[in-house]
Order: structure tokens, then C-alpha cells, then sequence
DNA sequence: CTAGGAGGCGAACTTAGTTCGTGTCAAGCT
DNA sequence: AGCTTGACACGAACTAAGTTCGCCTCCTAG
């Protein structure tokens, strides 16, 4: 130890005998491609629920702070993940004679995307209709309902209805299979169950529940979701098709 | 100033001059109702967004932890509100010859409860299926379908997808009423700006939205719930009707 | 009168979105 | 080379919201 106070300040103020450490490796730089599939990586794994600013930072190996220097706030990070969400849609060929399949194949992707990120349409739902990738999805949809020959203002108005019901239907399953993992909620019923409390009700009050209990449950897969979709695709028809072909088309799609 | 320890601690322990002061007046009492009453005025006047435990303490004149004596949680209170808010909706006795027009009513009803309480759709969406309340509602309205003729399964399918869209709808009926009212954001956009930005898009990727970018943003009122719901109505037919019955179906509500 | 339960309530805890101030780095200019 | 400026990263701190815990008061039953 020193005993000469100009050494032992020297000594306090010692230079690491290999001189300064090496500063930690430079992080790959957080852009928003990255943060945005953090986000996704975290929706896809937790849910929706979980995604906070703390969480896609965490993944990212920051804190929550550095991310607004690339997004404002967490609302843009739901558009991101929904522009996302839609840039992966496959949009086919419009095919006159094939429409309806095209129209079920098309919201049969997104709705699988939704479900890929569970409770992600909550955002979709919220999100404002200027989105670039959103309207390249909705470009190719009202393409297909028109070389059907489906009127544009119809077009458009089942187009909205179909995208706020498939944005509803994968919400739902989302909070439907959410509860599936945490059984331990008491007011969690799987079918057999649900099937039990409808036929436990009132019958004065809930004759036709009890009654229809299976009914009401039943359904497998996307077995309601096609349902819906052939319901409103069936009554979606050609401008200015004659009355012998609106029956042959009714009778095949119901 | 006393200057005797026994006086200055006599005085330290001293009772106001006319006795303990009145304690306030006993407030009335909390109850679950009062809680889903100031809850709903909330929703009435702010939205839903705006929905805290603190506010609605606020409300009743109390703090927060006050109210976990009667609810469970914030999703209680959400259960809560969604029983309130059916429990409004009136049924109509089943009419076979006016099936659909009560459908229409029924749901125009729910539509308007939750435009009422603006964002509240968003609790009626993560709903469980077990509130009595609900299941009153679908009681009614599988009833109408019933009545209608349709046949079991549908009915059920078809009041499922129904109640799915009319959440969404009123969803974004909300949003959309809640932009009008905050018009500082820039990217809110009304209908004309809506179609200016539609037509400026680029051609060779938005051909069809350009086109009709008037049609797209068209519709006043609920258009466009009136015009989803006569599709899936439409769709749906009685159980064994015949062949000619559908083409008149088909073409009075098409 | 005493004990116990119900209700009310403040303090405190945890969590989440966001802002502010500071430091570092890179690019451009003199 | 040195200085300036803007962009980026990040920690501390702030605000706000859901909830729990401990304490107090009141009422009812024994």
C-alpha cells in the first residue's frame, strides 16, 4: 500500500493493468422488424394478454424505453403486428367460375393467422382501415367478389361483415382454447359440461336451451366458421343474374 | 402552555371543547347493483376504455378496494355489465310468419345497448357462456328460430355467428364514433378523406379500391348491419321446405 | 356483554405505458 | 483532427390501474 498520498491517488485512480475492459460486444441494432417479431414471438407463445413494451423488450434484450425511439406507442405496435399478420395472406388469381372458394380460402388464412396469435383480432378489430397491408388484403378479396360478378357496394358491405365476423369467430376460439389451458378457473365447462348446465336450467324459463343443449354445442374444427361463411357467401349472387339461376345457386350452397 | 408534565399530557390527550365531533352520516351502503349502476354511467359517458375500479369508486364516493367486498375482480364487473345490459333487451313471442323481422329487431336491439355503452361489445365478446342473462336472450331468439322452422343445428350456428357480428359491428361502430370525437389525431379520417386517400393509392397495386373507393365508404345509419343480417336471414331457410318456397325466400330477401 | 362476520377503507404492492435526461456513436463539416 | 449534431440506447422516474392486506366499525347472535 502506498504510504505517499500522490501515489495512493494515483493508485485510486489506477488505470486496469490490461487498460480499460473491453467494452460489451455492440448489440444487434433494435430496428422495428425486430421488434415486431418479438411482438408476434410473444403473441404466438402467451397470447395477446401478454404482450406488453417490458416483454417484446425483454425479448430483445433491452428495456422498455428503447423501443419508442422506433415505435410511438403500443397501439403502433398493434398496427405492426396486424399489417404482419396480413402481408402473409396468400391472395389467389381471381377465378370467376371459383369465387366462393376463394373467398373461404382467403379468410380461411386469416383466420388461421389470428388463431396463430391468439387474441391478436382484438387488435385487428381496433384497427383503423388505412393500414397498407390491410388494404392489399381487402384489394384481392373485392377483386374475387367482383370477377364474380358481385355489385361493388355489396361487394364491399359482405366484405366488411366477413372481416368483422372472422375477426370475432378467432377471438372467440382464442378465449374458448385460452381457457382450455387454465382448467383450474371453476366456471371453465368443456362441451360435456356445457351440455350438463344447459339441460340444469329452468325449464319454465329455458325450455329450448335444454332441449337443444347438443345442438347448441356442437360443431367441431371450424365447422361454424364454414357455416357462417356459406350462409353469407350463399346469399351473395351475381348483378344482374336471371331468377332461374339465383335457384340453381341457392339450392347448391345451402 | 402548560408547564406541568401532567397538564401538557392532559392537554396532548385533551377532548374537543363539545365532545367528539359527529362522525359523518352512514353513506348507503355499496351493492352490487350500485357498482354496476355507476359502472354502466361510466361506459354511458366515457366508454369503456375509460372503465376503472377507480372510477367507478369515484362514482360512489368511495376508493377502490371498497368494491372487492361485492365483486371478485375487474372481470366480475364486466360479467356484470353484459347481464345488465341483455337483461334490457325485450323478447318478442316467437312468430312463425315474422321470424325474421324479430331476428332483426332482437339484434338491432343488442346493437343499440352496446352502442349505447360505447366499447362495452369488447366485454360481451370475452364473455363466458353461462350468464343467465345471455342465455336468456339466446333462449328467446333460438325460440324465433325455431318457430321460423330452421332447423336445430342452424339455429344454433347461425345465433352464434349473428351474436359474433354484432359484437364486432358495435365494436367498431364505437371506435369509429370515438375518432369522430377526437378529431386532433391526423389519422382520422372522415368519409370524404377516407375516399381521397383510397384514390391515392397506388393504381398498379389498388386498382379495384380506387375504383370504387365510393362504395367502399358508403352506407349511412346501419346500413350495413341491416344488410349483413338480411344475408345471413336470407340464407337461412325453414327445415323441409320445398323447392319453390326457397326460390320466393331467396328473392323477397335478396 | 362478548365474539364473530360483514363491510368499508387507506396504505401499499405489483405491473404496465410512457417520458425525461444522459451517454455513446457515427456522420458531416470546418 | 476536432467539433457539432442527430440518432439511438437506456436507466430512473412518473403516472395509472388492478388488487391485496391489515385495521376499524358496525351489527347480529349467543
Amino acid at each position: 500500500m502506498p504510504s505517499d498520498p500522490r501515489q495512493r491517488r494515483a493508485a485510486r485512480h489506477a488505470q486496469p493493468a490490461g487498460g480499460p475492459a473491453a467494452p460489451p460486444p455492440r448489440k444487434e441494432p433494435i430496428t422495428v422488424d425486430r421488434i415486431t417479431d418479438a411482438a408476434l414471438q410473444v403473441v404466438a407463445t402467451e397470447g395477446y394478454d401478454a404482450l406488453t413494451i417490458r416483454r417484446v423488450a425483454a425479448v430483445l434484450g433491452t428495456g422498455p424505453s428503447s423501443l419508442y425511439a422506433h415505435i410511438v406507442n403500443k397501439e403502433d405496435l398493434d398496427d405492426l403486428l396486424v399489417g404482419r399478420i396480413c402481408s402473409e395472406v396468400v391472395l389467389p388469381e381471381p377465378d370467376p367460375a371459383a369465387w366462393r372458394e376463394q373467398i373461404r380460402d382467403v379468410y380461411g388464412q386469416i383466420r388461421d393467422q389470428y388463431l396463430k396469435y391468439p387474441g391478436v383480432s382484438r387488435a385487428a378489430l381496433a384497427a383503423v382501415p388505412t393500414n397498407l397491408a390491410t388494404l392489399r388484403v381487402r384489394e384481392g378479396l373485392l377483386a374475387i367478389l367482383l370477377a364474380g360478378g358481385i355489385a361493388p357496394q355489396r361487394a364491399a358491405w359482405a366484405l366488411d361483415a366477413l372481416s368483422l365476423y372472422v375477426s370475432a369467430y378467432a377471438l372467440e376460439q382464442s378465449l374458448v382454447r385460452q381457457r382450455r389451458k387454465h382448467p383450474d378457473q371453476e366456471w371453465v365447462l368443456g362441451r360435456e359440461e356445457l351440455i350438463g348446465r344447459f339441460t340444469a336450467l329452468p325449464a319454465a324459463t329455458f325450455p329450448q336451451t335444454r332441449r337443444h343443449a347438443a345442438e347448441l354445442t356442437s360443431g367441431t374444427g371450424h365447422d361454424r366458421f364454414d357455416f357462417t361463411l356459406g350462409l353469407i357467401t350463399g346469399s351473395l349472387v351475381a348483378d344482374g343474374r336471371t331468377s332461374q339461376s339465383r335457384t340453381a345457386d341457392s339450392r347448391s350452397s345451402t
